[in-house]
DNA sequence: GATTGACTCGTACATCGTACGATGCGACTA
DNA sequence: TAGTCGCATCGTACGATGTACGAGTCAATC
């Protein structure tokens, strides 16, 4: 749509600051980059949640006016989906040699994914209403390499990743809403003696479930179901 | 917090229109009520999206003032809660008698629960941000009993729960993501067709899979590892 | 008639995303 | 040197939002 962000963005020569007013006002920010603006986001993000990311607050910690950013970006949505893709990149596993343990690989990669989302809770609120960005593309797109490599027919595919993303973007989330704060955890368990759950209850499910451990188990469960030997 | 909203909220007299000035300027909206404005949120949230909804709106959808809405509720937020649970609830499965069918009844639940999810989209994005309702918490209660009266033990059962909770959540909000207009769907094969995603495009993974059939397949490999013949 | 409590609503304010246009600056050309 | 142009920054302003506050209405009670 707007035809202003070109391909240099960011790239600009990094403003060899050696010479002289070395002394400056607010200490002399480093010019805007798009990198900036993202790493800025996700920490912000990070510190204050979904609602605390606000244009003008992101330009405060950045140093800049806040019209400025819109110069990098078109708009607040596309901060959110940039910050998102951004914390979502995967390096792959140890050893990069195409090795024989798809399992090994499979399990690693949906880990880590986990593990990224937990890291930053807001991710979690954001993904369903987000389009899907190259990093997660990516993913997907390992997955079902490695998964085709270990001899998955083409016709099971499908219904293999789509069964394992659900199954890891399911834990995120569920994980993230138990993460919340004290109070919120003290009002659930206040509506769980109020109205009767017994069975939850007793089992103690809301409150000291052994998350990893119960993400690993279903996860073997399905690779069971889904894979050969 | 607030003191305001008493017991007998939204239950005045149904104010028996029978007299006369049947003839008014607006048509005389009846009066508020928590439960009338929960279904107008729903249906608002069901035309706009989540965007769509703000008080301002739902006030004139309901013919009130906007700061009526406050004495029912508390903000915004618990709008969302509200509106978020109401369209959860289950009723259970067809004949009410304890069957021995209990893989059925847990199917058919979560069947319903993906169901009533998918049929409101807006669902799938609030739904990692908010707390457990009644609704949800009555579904995993019933989950809970279920897969107990099938001789899961104690010790495998928060396991089995969370797993299958968790696909359940991920195949709803998954999907949900990939219902978006036909424009993003056109980015996303535009994105497919830039970037490189063989395996992924071979498989046609994000334009035609087979999302109902996937889901129960990945289903019953999760049952089939969870639970006992 | 006075009081009370349930309920409604207009006004006002702080905060948000962002459209618009002015401004500065380095690198070109004439 | 003067003029032009594209990149990049930012101040101002506007409309929309959530909601605090307090005044208003009306039925039931004393």
């Amino acid at each position: 749509m707007a035809v202003k962000r070109n391909g240099t963005q960011g790239k600009r020569s990094q403003r060899i600051s050696v010479s002289l007013q070395s002394v400056q006002e607010p200490l002399s920010e480093p010019p805007l980059s798009l990198e900036r603006i993202v790493a800025t986001a996700v920490e912000l993000l990070d510190a204050q949640g979904v609602d605390g990311l606000t244009m003008r607050r992101l330009a405060d910690r950045l140093g800049s006016g806040v019209m400025s950013l819109y110069w990098h970006v078109d708009n607040k949505e596309e901060v959110f989906d940039l910050a998102l893709d951004s914390v979502l990149e995967y390096r792959g596993p140890p050893q990069m040699v195409e090795s024989q343990d798809w399992r090994g690989e499979v399990v690693h990669m949906l880990d880590d994914w986990r593990a990224s989302m937990l890291r930053h809770p807001w991710s979690a609120s954001l993904l369903p209403r987000r389009a899907l960005g190259p990093n997660i593309l990516g993913r997907l797109e390992l997955l079902s390499k490695t998964l085709s490599r270990a001899g998955v027919a083409d016709t099971d595919l499908n219904v293999a990743i789509w069964s394992l993303w659900n199954y890891v973007m399911g834990a995120t989330i569920t994980r993230g809403s138990f993460d919340l704060s004290d109070d919120d955890r003290a009002a659930a368990q206040q509506r769980l003696t109020s109205e009767r759950y017994p069975t939850i209850e007793r089992s103690r499910l809301l409150l000291d479930s052994d998350w990893d451990g119960a993400f690993r188990k279903g996860l073997d469960f399905l690779l069971d179901g889904l894979a050969p030997g």
